[in-house]
DNA sequence: TTATGATATGTAACCGTTTACTGAAAACGG
DNA sequence: CCGTTTTCAGTAAACGGTTACATATCATAA
């Protein structure tokens, strides 16, 4: 079997514990038998066994991490973010996939109950849901990341994503679009769909616009979501001038969409998207998008949670980054002839 | 504290062993005791200690992953696969990205050997690195994945990259295309790069084309490095008309590159990557590629990986997945005009 | 009724560390 | 040289499970 501290102590010829304190330094060893110690360490080619470690300290060195999907770069950078600030404490992350579902969020947790992990980072689909009680009954901590803070008793870090959908639908009008649909995430499968679609209804009511049926239409997360919502989006009359998409996948599925029917971006439409997934600015046209700061957010959520686990942080803590509108050439003013014909003119 | 099992045998009245097998099945139990065991382990909030039966067991249920990043979809999608898989099987994983470093692999390694993984499923930048050595002498049961299997006694699951990548350029010879320049991954990072960069050569040389420099560069695996190395490949007279990248990424930015200088794709000049990401088929022109089954290469290397665990496989497996050749309309039959002019003719 | 085997449960050692407690040795001051 | 600190090292009891072995219970057949 592997060597163990106590087969090193018999070759060191000292006790366990002074093999355990030179492994740790932890007390003062003098500098010689630390020396023996180090070679007898080398001689059995000895490594530590962090799980023996684990169950004696109660500290399993461990957080567990929940991400709708690692295939989605925007939870793949904050991940990073996690894990880059984590590893750089000495804490591993173990992570899971949750597919936007909340019950395989539930057998998550209580997989990270058993390994014992020592704190949670989630990016849920439903912060109602009732585990998430239970998270703060077995005193776990936890931090949520990107989730939409409707509830000021828990931890985020998160952006505004109501005021930055805002923002970019306001951008759209702002070019002169009046005929405006969105395409959005499934309210049940994520909050931040549903603060993104009700930011898109404020503005437009803001805005004078909404004596028209509002054009919205919930769905997959995801390229092949965003082409099949557009078909039908593109087939109303007056035709719309404006897409707002609940992130940058959907945007680029509705572009594909709108290419395969032979109109042009933005000349016949403007599309924007939400996130600015690194190939947004390479895209073509290039996507106007929010920009998420999203590596930034995986590290102070790491932040945070390693101040709440240190007893620095108490009582919950909402932190907002700042997004950004970045804006690039697909989407434009309306076009006046287009626009002319919609109003029925004619 | 967290209840133990002691504290749900008193509470059973019962021993310890007999809370432990109706936490296992392990043993027959009589109905009515572990009734009133599974009762008592309600009341008390019991939650299983899994880092004390890891201890107790030696069997962590957990293996080692190491990709060189995340954040790109390759090798979240092999993960994804990987992670479906061992979770299938009862099984954790422990994710680390080495950003493409030996160094780094090599601490990963060490960790994960600290941590007591059963198996290791690494998509490593040079096999012949030591610490794969070092792997082999202390049993610790590994599967290479993307790897181009040079060494025979190693587990493998890859695409046959060097198959691939002739196939893919031989493609761009067949539509008449003799000035054909590479921007390849740096040959250091990853044996995948050199692989299709020596599949390149070889294919201008069979096809009686080498007659004229090599222009190949090595940059980053990204959309910045591809764009970076256009730069110069736009400069060369005369123009070359068809660019092989060693990725998706690559081609992307490359094609970005050649937008700003107001060229066309494919009429100006062809464009091919390499794996085929989702967003291959969305981006515009739609990307020439070669498919890599990723998803799947994970769920296999986890397959063999455990396989190994079980002791059903013995002696090195090398499994090569199927590649594909996918034609979208990143490029085109070469331009005639262009081919007279490039030949000097006038 | 009793011997027998099958079934159900208990006892206690063990997995490989940490660490409180204890004692020995060294250092120090007077 | 002795008493007091300080420094260094050892002993053994945890940590929370598993499991080999022992024992108790029970049904069955002789």
């Amino acid at each position: 079997m592997a060597p163990t501290i106590r087969d090193v102590a018999k070759n060191a010829q000292v006790s366990v514990a002074t093999v355990s304190r030179v492994l740790n330094q932890s007390a003062t060893v003098k500098e010689d038998t630390r020396q023996k110690v180090l070679r007898a360490i080398k001689e059995c080619g000895f490594t530590y066994n962090a799980i023996a470690r684990s169950l004696s300290t109660r500290k399993s060195v461990t957080i567990g991490v929940i991400v709708p999907a690692i295939t989605n770069p925007v939870f793949a950078q904050s991940t990073r973010g996690i894990q880059d600030f984590s590893n750089s404490c000495g804490y591993s992350i173990i992570l899971g996939n949750s597919d936007y579902s909340s019950d395989v969020e539930d057998r998550l947790i209580e997989v990270f109950k058993e390994k014992r992990v020592e704190g949670i980072i989630l990016t849920c689909s439903n912060i109602y849901h009732e585990y998430i009680q239970s998270l703060k009954q077995v005193n776990l901590p936890y931090v949520f990341l990107y989730n939409t803070p409707f509830d000021k008793t828990l931890n985020f870090v998160t952006i505004d994503n109501y005021k930055a959908a805002y923002e970019i639908v306001e951008h759209l009008v702002k070019l002169g679009h009046r005929r405006i649909g969105m395409i959005a995430g499934r309210f049940d499968m994520s909050d931040r769909s549903l603060a993104r679609s009700q930011a898109f209804k404020a503005c437009l009511k803001d805005y004078g616009i909404p004596d028209q049926p509002i054009y919205l239409i919930e769905t997959d997360l995801s390229f092949e979501g965003g082409r099949k919502a557009m078909g039908p989006l593109l087939d109303i009359t007056p035709p719309l001038t404006g897409i707002f998409c609940s992130n940058d996948f959907m945007a680029m599925g509705a572009m594909k969409s709108i290419r395969e029917k032979g109109l042009r971006i933005p000349d016949d439409i403007s599309i924007v998207g939400f996130d600015d997934i690194e190939m947004a600015s390479y895209f073509s046209p290039e996507l106007t998008t929010i920009h998420q700061p999203v590596y930034e957010m995986g590290v102070k959520g790491a932040e945070l949670l390693f101040k709440i686990l240190s007893g620095e942080s108490k009582g919950p803590q909402q932190i907002i980054l700042d997004h950004k509108l970045i804006i690039r050439n697909s989407c434009g003013p309306v076009n006046q002839l287009k626009k002319s014909k919609g109003g029925g003119v004619f």
